[in-house]
DNA sequence: TCCTTAATGTTGAGCGTTCAACTATCACTG
DNA sequence: CAGTGATAGTTGAACGCTCAACATTAAGGA
């Protein structure tokens, strides 16, 4: 069973993030920041606030914005109230190309799982998903170090 | 419900990672490897077998392998019915990392997933996770290349 | 036999992640 | 105000993975 699940959600990752990368030239990392960021006011957030809300390390984070701040995706701008702080924002650039990888990776998501199960199961799945992740203290929550 | 899954996978996955790494100093693909080389008579397998039964392509489980046999786990050797082939083999001093690592990978396993869940729940997901995999024709079976 | 095609396995570059420092700033306490 | 510890964010090295290219050998047909 357990080799069961392991099978079935590496499958799972690995096909989504085939299909991302290869349509739409980035990491599901990357396009999961970027549609946090694309619900933020002013499509603008704090790096840390990112982190928390994409449950990256800050470390992961400020790798991955390096890497999108080249590609012309985001860009850094500083936190006049705090001086260490900075704030990441979505370009138009970075929200045209979510805009372009949204369909095809929604589709994939919905082909390799929603299609495969039942409504039933679409449930169970919801509610065992909910059950494990309030049964660990999350370590990428708050107090998240990194 | 699909961010709800993304993070609970995504959480299992990093924490087993996390202990695994920490405790035995080995990624937890290392380990399956190592568990499926257990597993073989003579604790030996043809590369490509291996790469099949642990879903790996080729090219991962090459550098895998290397990256072992220099740790001491796992030696290569000629395979001679065919010129072009190589066997896999598990050491003792592999067998013997792949004990130590058990226990606490297994405890670790159990302790986010089973119990968590209620024996429903198990049995709900085992199913879910099968009709997963039959669902998509899987990409990393006989057919693999890479 | 020779030639072509397929299969086995390896290699190197590029990328993202982790981990452990590290800098700079803030907040609090004396 | 000085000093101390926490917080925000960055950096570089090590590591594993992917992808495309490659060398070698096997298998099958002309």
């Amino acid at each position: 069973m357990w080799r069961n699940y392991m099978a079935a959600t590496r499958m799972v990752d690995s096909e989504i993030e085939r299909q991302l990368q290869r349509d739409s030239g980035m990491p599901t990392t990357y396009y999961e920041i970027m549609v946090s960021l694309s619900e933020a006011p002013d499509r603008t957030l704090r790096m840390s606030e990112l982190a928390d809300r994409s449950r990256f390390s800050r470390s992961r984070l400020s790798h991955a914005v390096a890497r999108m701040e080249q590609e012309g995706w985001v860009e850094r701008r500083d936190c006049p109230s705090d001086k260490r702080g900075a704030f990441a924002v979505l370009t138009e650039k970075g929200f045209g190309a979510l805009v372009s990888a949204a369909p095809g990776h929604v589709a994939q998501v919905r082909s390799l799982l929603f299609d495969a199960l039942s409504e039933e199961q679409v449930t169970q799945l919801g509610e065992i998903c909910a059950t494990v992740r309030k049964a660990s203290p999350d370590p990428f929550g708050p107090g998240c170090v990194g």
